[in-house]
DNA sequence: TGTACATCAGTGAACGCGCGTTCACTGATGTAC
DNA sequence: TGTACATCAGTGAACGCGCGTTCACTGATGTAC
C-alpha cells in the first residue's frame, strides 16, 4: 500500500490525518456497537457523530460490512492480547491457564457487544472474510501454548476419569495438531506447542466451549434470578475445568 | 380470554378462521426465520406472503415484538418437549440423560435459527417478558429431573475428582434448589426433583453451559475446519460430562 | 325465522423514518520540474 | 524557490429501498330481540 518500494520518508499530514480519521472512525462505531450492538451500527450514524457527510466514511472503509470487519478483527485482537498477556507470566501453568480464564470473562464483561459480536449469532448477510481467522486463533492458541508447557514441563497428567479419544475425534485431533505445529513453528512463536497428544488438544477444546458457554449464559442474561452474579460458578468451573484438562 | 366464564359453545367461523391465521402467520414468520435469522423478520414480508395489507396483521400481533416473542415461547416449548421426550423412556439414568443432549443438538441442527434467537446474542431493542421464563426452563429442568431421578434410585455418585461447593455458589445453589422444589411441587410434574444436593445441582447447571457452548460452537461456526463435523467431539463430551455429573 | 344492530377482519393510503451507496463537484495538499 | 499539474478528502444532492405503525373506511359475520 504505502509504497513498500520506495525509500522510507517521513509521513504527510495527508497521510496521518487520514491514520487518525480512520482511527476515529473505529472508535466512533466501537462505540456505537457497545451501544446498539451489531445490527444497529450505520455508517451514517457514525458519520453524523464525527461530523461528517456520511458519503465521507467511504474514502476510509469501502462498504459497511468492511468496518464491521475492522471492527472483528479488532475484538478478536484485544481478547487474544488479554488471554496472552494472562499466561505471560513466570508462574506454574495451572496458575496461567486459570489467569487465562478470568481474563477472558473479565474482557467479556468489560465489553458484552464486542463479545457478541465475535461469539454470538452470525450477522445476518455478514460473511467473516479470512483476515479474521488468525486474530480468532489467539485465544485458543493461548490455551494450547499453556498446556503444551505444562506437558514439556511434566505439569500434565490426564486425569483419572478421562475417557479415551478414538476415531474419527482421535483423527481430527492429530490434523489440527498437525496444523498448530505448522502454524506455530513460525518465527514469532517461541514455544513450540508442538507434540500435545490428541486427548490433551481434545481436553482442552472442550474447555474452551465450556469457557465459552459459561461467559455467553451470563452475558446473554441465561443466568438472570439464579446464578446471578455468577463470578462464584465461574470460579467454580474454572477450578473444575483446569483438574479436567490435567493442569497439576 | 376466551370468556371462561360463559358456557362452552361451538368455535364460530370467525375464531376458527382467526386461530387459523393467527398460526399461518406464525409459521411464514418462522420460515423468514429460518431464512434470515431474526433481525431480519419484518411484518411487512410476512403479510405480503399471505398475501395480506401489512396493516391487516395488527389484528393477530399487536407489534413486531409481539410476534417475535410468540416465536420465541415457541422455540423454547420445542426445545423443551424435545428434551423431555427424550427422558421419557424406561432407562438408566445416565443415558436419558445422554439421550437428551443429543436430542437438543439434534433440534439445534435442524433449527439453528430458533436456536441462536433463543440462545444466541440478545435482539437489540427486544427485551423478553416473563411468559418467557416458563418455556425457558423446560430444558434446564428436565436435566434436574433427570439427576433428581438418579439421585433417587441411588445411580448418583459424585466423581471423584469434584471440588466441594461452598460459601456463595453453595447459597445460590440452595435457593435455586428450593425454588426449583416449590415450582415443581405444583400437580403437572409427577417426579419432585426436590433435594437436589447444592454440588449436584452446580454440577448440572455447568453441564447444561457446557452443552450450550458445544452446541454453538458448532452452530455459529467456530469449529469450521477443525472439528467439523461435530459429531464425533460432542459425543465424546456428553460421555465426560455424564461423568462429570455423577450419573452411574 | 327475520330484522336491526354490534362486532370484527381486512383494505389502502399515508406518515415519518433511516439506511447504504453513487456521483459529479470543489478545494486543499502534495509532487515534479 | 516558484509554478503547473496530479492526487486526494470531503461535500451535497440524489437514488431507491424497506420498515413499523396509524387511521378512517368498507363489507362480512355474529348476536339479541
Amino acid at each position: 500500500m504505502n509504497s513498500p518500494v520506495t525509500a522510507r520518508r517521513a509521513a504527510t499530514a495527508r497521510e496521518r490525518a487520514r491514520a487518525e480519521l480512520t482511527r476515529e472512525i473505529k472508535e466512533e462505531a466501537r462505540r456505537q456497537l457497545a451501544a446498539t450492538g451489531a445490527e444497529g451500527l450505520s455508517l451514517r450514524a457514525v458519520a453524523r457523530e464525527l461530523g461528517m457527510v456520511s458519503s465521507a466514511l467511504y474514502r476510509y472503509y469501502p462498504s459497511r460490512d468492511d468496518l464491521l470487519t475492522a471492527l472483528i478483527i479488532d475484538a478478536y485482537n484485544a481478547l487474544g492480547a488479554a488471554a496472552e498477556h494472562a499466561i505471560a507470566c513466570p508462574a506454574p501453568a495451572r496458575e496461567r491457564w486459570a489467569a487465562a480464564c478470568h481474563a477472558i470473562r473479565d474482557w467479556a464483561l468489560a465489553h458484552p457487544h464486542e463479545y457478541a459480536l465475535i461469539y454470538g449469532s452470525p450477522v445476518a448477510g455478514y460473511r467473516a472474510p479470512e483476515a479474521t481467522i488468525v486474530p480468532a486463533s489467539r485465544v485458543p492458541l493461548a490455551f494450547v501454548v499453556v498446556v503444551s508447557e505444562a506437558l514439556a514441563d511434566g505439569e500434565l497428567a490426564a486425569p483419572r476419569e478421562a475417557l479415551p479419544v478414538t476415531g474419527a475425534l482421535a483423527e481430527q485431533a492429530v490434523t489440527l495438531s498437525a496444523a498448530l505445529s505448522a502454524a506455530t513453528g513460525s518465527p514469532e512463536s517461541s514455544a513450540a506447542p508442538a507434540g500435545l497428544p490428541p486427548d490433551a488438544l481434545v481436553r482442552a477444546v472442550i474447555a474452551w466451549t465450556q469457557l465459552y458457554g459459561m461467559i455467553s449464559f451470563e452475558l446473554f442474561g441465561q443466568f438472570v434470578g439464579s446464578f446471578e452474579p455468577a463470578e462464584a460458578l465461574f470460579a467454580y468451573t474454572v477450578a473444575q475445568l483446569t483438574a479436567f484438562v490435567g493442569l497439576r
